[in-house]
DNA sequence: TCTGGGGTCCTAGGACCC
DNA sequence: TCTGGGGTCCTAGGACCC
């Protein structure tokens, strides 16, 4: 496949102007959760470090370091630890508060480069681009755009990025792959000389919405890889598979057939679910986690401005217990609301219900969570000719939600969700039994007033452009060598 | 011998993503 | 002992309706 030259000479349409060719650039940050780790800790860089998942179960970061070393993405930590150990990894907990922001000050620098940036991810982004087709220096200037995107980024936050622009977001990502190891990992692979056999060697499961299921499939058909692909019938994926692999080929063709969206569609859903630290049978305990989990969606539901209209609780034993139990129970709201109470009083009404379908004995549960469903706009709420509506209490909520961002989540709360102590212990990362494991935390640096980095005025010989000089308080990470 | 046809809504499960 | 959490979309099948 190579790169098809426009027919025809140039055509203007009215007033002049050239047509333009739609692009696309991705801009990806690679290991970012150790990147962020590392911004407040200069002295780790170049060593290795990854980053733990809540409950500190599985690896879910590593940087260049550390999978030189061999350490796996998803390894549970158990079974990982004696190594990094041994090898002097650096492990933390992850700490999405530390993520987040540092995530949005990327997308805001991003926002200079283009007015169409589709937020992908808390570490991905898609920017809408225009190239002139006609103008044979195109794919030089485009490449030097991806360069100053990844330095602006690097000057604004000290995180590094890779750049890859093309004409579909698949092709973009294949890009973005291709320049992985690069020392300028940045790109444009629209009309790029080694597009074709980069695509001929690229493993078919490794392109963008191929997962392993299909991987396996596709190998089998004789489409091994991303231009195997690419190469197959329409017809035949239609029907073999579905048309959101269909979409994929077309991408790898150069067709574009997922548009940036700028906005995010309104959600449809909310998930709010931990692991225990440690099993439960207690249903006691475990309506305390409900009813945590419960308020915790209420209050998201408030800062989107959403409503649900159905509450569901569930419990599990997780994936690797024998054996396996689910159970699951839903109710409608009489109206939709955002009322913490009332949807802390739903969900723990499921409790019972959740933890009696259908099993013999009692399960040793690992998790808990409340998924509300049916969401809307706060304040629209029709209710029901019949049923009376939820008793709505917008003054206490608000009241609640203020207190909440001034002294902390733990300040107020439905006493459903356990006594202050039991609080305290969550909030702290301790675990009382339905709490989360966080062993290896760092501290909020840029959320949280009392966990700022100083800087240490007296020494300004370590004030170096790095910022060598900023001194964290030593955060609970682990480095046993 | 033979068992309408089409539509909607809901749910469960499968596949994918990060 | 110890294996994350939060999403979306698609498809198949059943219930129900006319």
């Amino acid at each position: 496949m190579s790169a098809p030259m426009p027919p025809g000479p140039p055509r203007h349409r009215g007033g002049g102007t050239r047509e333009t060719r739609r692009l696309v650039a991705f801009v990806d940050a690679s290991a970012f959760y150790c990147s962020c780790e590392r911004l407040f800790r200069p002295d780790l860089r170049g060593e290795p470090v990854v980053v733990l998942s809540n409950n500190d179960g599985c690896v879910i970061a590593r940087s260049a370091e550390a999978k030189a070393l061999g350490v796996a993405m998803g390894a549970p930590y158990f079974q990982v630890r004696e190594r990094l150990e041994r090898a002097g990894v650096w492990v933390f907990s992850s700490n999405y508060a530390l993520y987040h922001d540092l995530s949005d000050r990327l997308l805001r620098v991003l926002d200079r480069f283009s007015p169409d940036v589709e937020r992908y991810s808390i570490d991905e982004a898609f920017l809408g681009l225009r190239a002139d087709p006609w103008d044979p220096d195109e794919p030089a200037r485009l490449e030097t755009l991806a360069r100053e995107i990844r330095e602006a980024v690097w000057r604004a936050t000290r995180i590094p990025v890779r750049v890859a622009i093309a004409e579909t977001k698949t092709l973009a990502k294949v890009g973005s792959e291709f320049v992985r190891h690069a020392p300028v990992p940045c790109v444009c692979f629209w009309r790029h000389p080694a597009r074709d056999a980069v695509l001929e060697s690229l493993p078919v499961e490794d392109v963008w919405g191929v997962g392993p299921r299909w991987a396996k499939r596709l190998r089998l058909a004789g489409a091994g890889t991303a231009a195997g692909l690419a190469a197959m019938d329409d017809g035949d994926i239609r029907r073999g598979y579905n048309v959101v692999l269909l979409r994929t080929t077309l991408e790898l063709r150069g067709v574009s057939c997922l548009p940036l969206s700028e906005a995010p569609p309104p959600r449809r859903s909310l998930v709010r679910s931990r692991m225990f630290g440690e099993p439960l049978t207690d249903p006691a305990l475990i309506g305390k986690a409900v009813a945590m989990h419960a308020a915790a969606a209420a209050r998201m539901l408030r800062r989107e401005s959403l409503a649900a209209s159905a509450v569901e609780t569930f419990v599990t034993t997780g994936r690797h217990a024998r054996p396996v139990h689910h159970g699951r129970a839903v109710t409608e709201l009489p109206s939709a609301t955002n009322d913490t109470l009332a949807i802390v009083r739903a969900a723990r009404s499921l409790v019972g219900p959740a933890l009696a379908t259908g099993h013999g004995g009692a399960p040793r549960y690992k998790k808990a969570g409340v998924m509300l469903t049916g969401l809307g706009p706060a304040g629209q709420s029709q209710g029901s000719l019949f049923t009376a509506p939820v008793r709505e209490r917008p003054e206490l909520m608000e009241a609640m939600d203020r207190i909440a961002r001034r002294f902390g989540r733990a300040a107020v709360v439905p006493a459903a969700q356990g006594t202050p102590d039991e609080l305290r212990a969550v909030h702290a990362g301790r675990s009382p039994a339905w709490g989360m494991r966080r062993d290896f935390l760092s501290p909020r640096y840029t959320t949280v007033w009392a966990e700022i980095p100083t800087v240490r005025l007296g020494d300004p010989a370590r004030l170096g452009a790095e910022a060598e000089g900023v001194s964290p308080r030593s955060g609970p990470c682990r480095r046993t060598a």
